[in-house]
DNA sequence: ATCCTCCGTGTAATCGATTCCACGAGGAGG
DNA sequence: CCTCCTCGTGGAATCGATTACACGGAGGAT
């Protein structure tokens, strides 16, 4: 592969001459310009990425750390992270945790031995040492959807509250009383707040949220089925399960199926994370649906601003509720709906 | 950041020394093996990777550049890659294409100027000069899923001839005779391939496959969408709607949806690509099942054994049909299915 | 005792860029 | 005509690692 000294041999000039060239600097003449540009031409001389961030201490780079890929929501926060980082110049590399705490450690150490220029991560847990430690060190770092308390980072999420005491109205008024949850993990902060703006909504209704009704999940699929089936086997079962992701809705809809069950007569369902494929399912699914792209686009702005030295704001974003048929079929007269979407 | 000079610094040796501690070297005493690990714990050194891939001239990174990431084939297919990319040693940087040639190109340029080991592509259209004068350069380059004819690369992939025959087989059991497809890009070659399989199989049985009945897709849901509002609008319309993806055949059911239709009484559906979702969608989808994980395996096993200068083979594994209920009920004694999986 | 080998270590070159500093040519001003 | 400044350019240091080569000392063979 072409080097910059053999870009300046081709030119006739030196290997400063070239990469001032190249860079735009303006004491090179138009001479010089022209035959180092008509030589990077004929040698295809692409500049070594490598060479210029060992030299310039910067790697263009952006490391993006999620919990699990598989998730479409993670996979569409993503893919708008990467499109706000590549408008503002940088790479995204992106590391999947799968919910994994040590894979979560081995990314972000990689990522760091790289030196990306930032970091953005949706901690699995409660932060590894070796992470902890970057923050404290000054990396650039901002959270986003989950985060880790009692750490000076800025946090990107969405807030939904609101939408969890819509959906409880929504059910509420439906006539359900016996609502149970489908948790994430303690270790999270989504894992544990999506329960307490349950209970808290619960409670403006003097409904209680019994402990037998709160399923610890683990945001994937097989954790939905098997709290679900446990809720099922109670002596008084929910009359509404309500999944903190998508994924465990989705083995929430596997269990109740599997048993000869319907949805929502025999139990209804919503979820937090709307998906494109929930219009489709039988029935649809009501779900909480965040604002994912704003989400990461305001997540890369926040960490260029900390890599640029400015402070970097934190940011919360409403969720929203849309109601479609899982839940069952609101009368409109007498419970409009707080949010209807029409179908897409 | 502490950088390796610091280290032999704090253990009172050379920074050769340093390394060779590091990196296994046998001719290093055990006492200053110690002081180096010490030296190491106490700064909390991590080597630099970009000072060590200029050296070295290998990155221990393979790039993968995928058509769309928010497929959710293509996004189990970058974490497979992943995962045994990780277990052979390297890390993966993914390039979202987004079906557009002009992504693909920013991606391929980017890894390349990155100095990745080497290319995993699955090309969205025939292939940029820059990526063919890349692989002709001897970038080890490997072609996954998809892959541009004419190119000397290996080629991992997953046939579907099988899979299309039996699924032909099938729907005429089912007696449907007016079977149509919505194909995908003509500048790919699985675009191309799902049709002429698909046509093939239908020969087999006497059928023809009209002008009409073959839609102009582009592996995205509105496209789907779009197609099939055309295949509604016909004088006659088909019976069948064989999506090449699995995005194409969410936009045909919106589709089919959206006119008050039912799937499969006015319309039936099945779709190339396999998906949790289809399990549990209004009605559960037939679809062709590609062996993703193992597709993903066996790229990267071929990529880096063109790295360690090795052939490199290309694979083609079978895919399968699962049979749900979007195309009709068969009438188990008179047309068994060819295959039938449990639901999960 | 002398010489040779081997072992552990250090010095310095190297990878490919960027950038500080010095230098020569040429124009402007005295 | 001399001096000074500006402009374009080149030489060389630098980033942080790896590694070829050299070297000194210990130990074995003669």
């Amino acid at each position: 592969m072409a080097s910059i000294k053999d870009v300046a041999a081709e030119a006739g000039v030196s290997v400063a001459t070239v990469s001032r060239a190249l860079n735009g600097h303006p004491s090179v003449s138009a001479a010089a310009r022209e035959r180092v540009l008509a030589a990077v031409e004929t040698l295809g001389y692409r500049p070594n990425a490598v060479a210029r961030s060992l030299r310039t201490d910067q790697t263009r780079t952006l490391g993006l750390v999620i919990s699990d890929v598989m998730n479409p929501y993670f996979t569409e926060l993503a893919r708008s992270v990467e499109e706000e980082a590549r408008a503002l110049g940088y790479s995204v590399i992106i590391g999947n945790a799968d919910e994994r705490p040590d894979l979560q450690d081995h990314h972000v150490t990689t990522l760091l031995d790289r030196r990306i220029d930032g970091l953005l991560v949706s901690p699995t847990d409660g932060g590894s040492p070796h992470m902890l430690a970057a923050a404290r060190a000054g990396t650039p770092m901002v959270f986003v959807d989950r985060w880790i308390p009692g750490v000076d980072v800025p946090v990107v999420r969405s807030d939904g509250r609101a939408a969890v005491r819509d959906l409880v109205a929504h059910l509420h008024g439906l006539g359900h009383r016996r609502l149970a949850i489908i948790a994430g993990p303690a270790a999270t902060t989504t894992g544990r707040e999506r329960v307490d703006a349950f209970r808290e909504a619960l409670a403006a209704y003097g409904l209680p949220l019994p402990a037998a009704y709160i399923g610890q999940g683990d945001f994937q699929a097989g954790s939905g089925r098997r709290v679900t089936e446990g809720f099922l086997d109670l002596p008084e079962p929910p009359e509404v399960v309500f999944a903190a992701d998508n994924l465990m809705a989705l083995g929430a809809l596997d269990a109740v199926r599997a048993r000869g069950l319907r949805v929502p007569e025999d139990m209804a369902l919503a979820a937090f994370d709307d998906i494109p494929w929930f219009v489709h399912t039988d029935p649809p699914v009501t779900a909480i649906a965040q604002p994912t792209r704003d989400l990461g686009r305001a997540a890369v702005r926040a960490l260029v601003d900390r890599i640029a030295g400015r402070p970097g704001a934190s940011v919360a974003l409403p969720a929203r509720l849309v109601v479609r048929r899982s839940c069952g079929e609101a009368n409109p007269q007498e419970h409009p709906s707080p949010v209807r979407r029409s179908t897409p």
